[in-house]
DNA sequence: CGCTCTATTGATAAACCTCAAATACAGTGG
DNA sequence: CCACTGTATTTGAGGTTTATCAATAGAGCG
């Protein structure tokens, strides 16, 4: 029972079943399968067959792809309350990423036949998943178009800032990026070298705009990163 | 006459509007414009409230986006029977990229009411727009991996062939790649200067890989350009 | 032929990566 | 509590890749 009014929570919140009504999050809560994960766990790997969408409910994954060689690159930190692997839900194809939890995480999950059985039901659902899915889409562009033109230490300012809008907490000394960070992390995230990450997150410890301690940041004067990020 | 016939061939060469019957086709058919664009002019800026959703019926779009200093990124060519700015579809927001046509071209639109009321007359459009745009997705991630984890020339080979895929037509010396491409495009494309593309073209050219004039190209040895991408 | 736009090429510099080595830190088991 | 171990981080030196700048050549057009 609790667990339950546990999912209607994230239901409630989250971005893909907005504007259902009371009865018809019961049916879909009775489609979803609810699954914990400890920390650093693989959801899923890319090039699996994709059978199942996840919605997190409590936790935080780490999307991210490898290429041939085997560079990480990261796409995405994904908190509560988020869908991911909509492409399961359509196509007969294989997950693009690899979705792998970063804390103690707890997932829902809906197999294609179910999912798409709630779609065809309340087609809200379809038109909530095509806006997520667009503005993940612009996301994306949008790190592509950076990655472009912004030089590396840019690149680190914006992604700190994005993390912190979507990952922070305010403590006392500034705001507390609430993920195990570590300078790798970042690196791949902005499309870097380790080395490269650390020398610029030092500099900025420095200057007083962080501070860091081991795979943790706090980010004491985000102006001045926003400034930063902003200077040609 | 002979222009509706038009439409409804691309209609049904189209990825929103697979699947639907002739009668049906009337109906979207009845709810789009057709719009002639000369080569070089400007459909929508980015920026521009986003109002109506694009079908392109014959020639070829650019599709770009500018940072805030100017420098320009070429996301995506798109040709006939290809889907843009579904964005407009749903969400009160701006076009998030800038759509240029390259050569004379056509399209038909729909205005947000019109497709909105198609979407739900026809619900297989909505699927259809949901995996045309996951498509996509893919398509930026693994551009946004390379882009990453891969050399410029590399990225400049793989560019090629994906031009290549999509637009070429085979000649007495090779694959012709249809499109007016110049130094500066193929730059914007992959990441990097007018003068490196140059560059990497003209050590090409000597090894026999392709040809090239002004604002053209021809890979006459494709195969050499995949080996080379594959290359660590 | 002169004009404009595009492409080439060399020289130079900047940004960034790579490698190596040292240091700091957290957790573990004695 | 402390040494030990494995991981994370820092930092320096040196090298590679790529951008930038400048000057020239070529192609198409009226």
């Amino acid at each position: 029972m609790d667990k339950n009014i546990a999912i209607l929570d994230s239901l409630h919140k989250s971005d893909v079943f907005a504007g259902l009504k009371t009865e018809q999050n019961d049916v879909v809560i009775k489609g979803g399968l609810c699954k914990k994960l400890q920390p650093k766990i693989i959801l899923f790997h890319q090039g699996d067959s994709a059978q199942t969408c996840y919605l997190v409910n409590r936790g935080r994954l780490k999307l991210t792809k490898l290429n041939e060689q085997g560079k990480e690159v990261i796409f995405r930190y994904v908190g509560a309350g988020e869908l991911i692997a909509a492409v399961a839900v359509l196509k007969n194809s294989n997950y693009p990423v690899t979705a792998e939890s970063v804390e103690e995480t707890e997932v829902i999950s809906w197999d294609k036949q179910t999912m798409m059985q709630l779609m065809r039901r309340y087609p809200d659902i379809t038109i909530n998943l095509l806006s997520i899915i667009l503005e993940r889409f612009e996301d994306v562009q949008n790190r592509y178009l950076e990655l472009c033109t912004e030089r590396v230490e840019q690149r680190i300012a914006l992604t700190l800032l994005r993390l912190m809008r979507s990952a922070g907490s305010k403590n006392s000394e500034g705001i507390y990026i609430d993920i195990p960070l570590g300078r790798q992390n970042i690196a791949d995230y902005t499309g870097t070298t380790l080395y490269t990450a650390s020398r610029t997150l030092s500099a900025w410890e420095k200057k007083g705009w962080i501070k860091s301690g081991r795979e943790q940041i706090v980010i004491t004067d985000p102006h001045a990163l926003v400034q930063f990020a902003e200077t040609i």
